[in-house]
DNA sequence: GTCTATATTGAGATAGAC
DNA sequence: GTCTATCTCAATATAGAC
């Protein structure tokens, strides 16, 4: 009946403690906040947490494990159905803009806090899956210069590194109610790395 | 006799302490890094830190100050000196990666805290900076789109920011001995800036 | 599943001697 | 400029009642 991968099916009131933990996460930052601070907003003591969870640790342990599984599944999926590398890599794209849409606090969890949880031992599964997205996306980079539809001798790994620092850090800014959709930044994303700024055909490398 | 801007003069044990600082809130996080463990690492009781820095958000605090006020200064001097926006903007980029490869470790820390600091009234100024600079940038995309020289409809805020958080976020993985110098990263990223990752010339907005 | 109550630890910071 | 010694507070986490 589970529907959990790496992770422990969770009650409604689990989750709903898991989204305030989130939330203060992102806002306040992971250390500075404490288990009083999520207690006090899910209405209930700290030490009733643990109830529900082992430790603060675990509730962004649960939270960023959870939210990586479901991103690098759907990776997965678009590498494996999508032949076409500038299809695909628009899919990857919008695909991780569509996490930082429906799932805004996590990501910026993980973005605020990477360097500090990949120091513990528990969140070693974070490098496994940084390894395996990285491959994804420069096996579709690297089709692309293949197939001749992106530059030859790209540094595909260079490239993937751009994009995915510049996609996840700006959730830092962005917005959920504000002008663009996240679908919209990610067409615009695409529109400067597929064409480039420069306007003019230049005497360049291609 | 000082050469400070904003920031107190330091005697050579100071700044030596600072440097120490800095590489292990770049390792471990500033929440994470404890006065006792600086004190360690500078070979001093922690006690005796507080001869030198009032508190450990002040050591953060001159260590960030400090390298966005050089920083800052280097980008009006480069936009306020070169009329070719072009030139204008690889030196803005190079100068950016050069604050990597020379101050890697307060850059981290920057980047890593920055959702941290800027809740903290102490650090109200990097909000001042911050849009100082994204004005600069977008100064010289600007210049660009009406010189001709950049892709006419660009989206200069969305194009400093990508740019900005792809650039900041190296820091991550920037490796000082590693294979690539930062002015050969801050080119790669500049060619696909400029030119795009797409190879042949494209049915687009252009 | 939550509360009462509290154990325990470790943090930042201080006062005054040397 | 550093050390000795210590204060004070706030944090995570636990035990057992309801």
């Amino acid at each position: 009946m589970s529907t959990a991968g790496a992770v422990r099916a969770g009650s409604e009131r689990r989750d709903e403690i898991l989204a305030i933990a989130a939330e203060l996460f992102a806002e306040r930052g992971f250390a500075a906040t404490t288990v009083r601070d999520i207690g006090d907003a899910a209405g209930i003591l700290s030490g009733s947490l643990y109830h529900h969870f082992d430790s603060k640790e675990s509730m962004a342990d649960e939270l960023v494990h959870e939210l990586l599984d479901r991103v690098l599944a759907a990776y997965r999926r678009i590498v494996a159905t999508d032949d076409d590398p500038e299809r695909a890599l628009r899919a990857l794209v919008h695909e991780a803009f569509s996490a930082i849409a429906t799932d805004r606090a996590t990501v910026a969890v993980m973005v605020n806090e990477w360097s500090l949880f990949t120091q513990y031992p528990r969140f070693a599964y974070l490098r496994g899956i940084e390894e395996e997205t990285e491959r994804l996306w420069v096996t579709v980079i690297d089709r692309g210069v293949d197939t001749g539809v992106f530059r030859a001798g790209l540094d595909a790994r260079m490239v993937y590194r751009l994009l995915r620092d510049a996609i996840w850090v700006s959730v830092r800014w962005y917005d959920p109610k504000g002008d663009d959709t996240a679908d919209e930044i990610a067409d615009a994303y695409l529109a400067v790395l597929l064409d480039g700024v420069a306007g003019a055909r230049r005497g360049a490398v291609r």
